[in-house]
DNA sequence: TCTATATATATCACTTTCTTATATATATAG
DNA sequence: CTATATATATAAGAAAGTGATATATATAGA
């Protein structure tokens, strides 16, 4: 999933949730871009891990999912279901205090920037 | 590894490096219980992933070790080696850029708390 | 025309890293 | 006698990635 480091193991599945409570329905590979545009290069999505993490997501009834043609293309395009819409809640605030331990254990508060 | 999250997956070596660059030398049990007080228990280091992480630690050469015999019981004491010392400087770069992308994509900005 | 790239999804073999459980051993507290 | 703390180790299994491959359409360029 991450373009040069290991970290990101773990945070997909909460990325994921996050952009989709952000945006009412994306597809798959607009996340893959969306990511790429914030991160401005830095963090890519690869197939491998996307896919499988997004049929998992449905699959634990966090996200739904339907498909359309666009353009002659098969386009399948997720939003949050409500209890996803619950779930990123705990999600982030998980993610928050993940960074805050991380932080403190390796002195990189935001304070010492 | 984690107590309540599964964020932490592949923070875990960069977390005991940075313990060994503050320590000069730790031994296992003592990095678990260095690594719970320090997040107020909310963090728990299992054995299963910290015995087999120390190991590749060795294994890939960051980290040197020797053990002694104190109070009749057997104690593995781990230090730096000096790639060790150059790599903890990489892994600390990369985990504070992978915070500030994290923070980014879930709109977790220090600015926002 | 052919090729490469972009768009779009999917799966599979494999690797890494974790969890849970088990094992061993000593010391101390109740 | 038992539980807990100290101390290390390994093994089976799960979870989540990587890298490769597959399929299919559209477009840009040589």
């Amino acid at each position: 999933m991450a373009a040069n480091n290991e970290l990101f193991k773990g945070t997909l599945q909460t990325i994921l949730l996050k952009l989709l409570s952000e945006n009412d329905r994306m597809y798959g590979y607009e996340m893959t871009q969306r990511v790429k545009l914030l991160t401005e290069g830095q963090l890519v999505l690869k197939e491998g891990a996307l896919y499988p993490a997004l049929h998992k997501l449905e699959a634990d009834g966090l996200v739904e999912s339907s498909t359309e043609i666009v353009d002659n293309r098969v386009r399948k395009y997720y939003s949050l279901s409500s209890q996803g819409q619950s779930e990123i809640v705990h999600r982030l605030v998980a993610a928050k205090e993940f960074i805050q331990q991380l932080q403190l254990l390796l002195n990189l508060n935001p304070a010492m920037n």
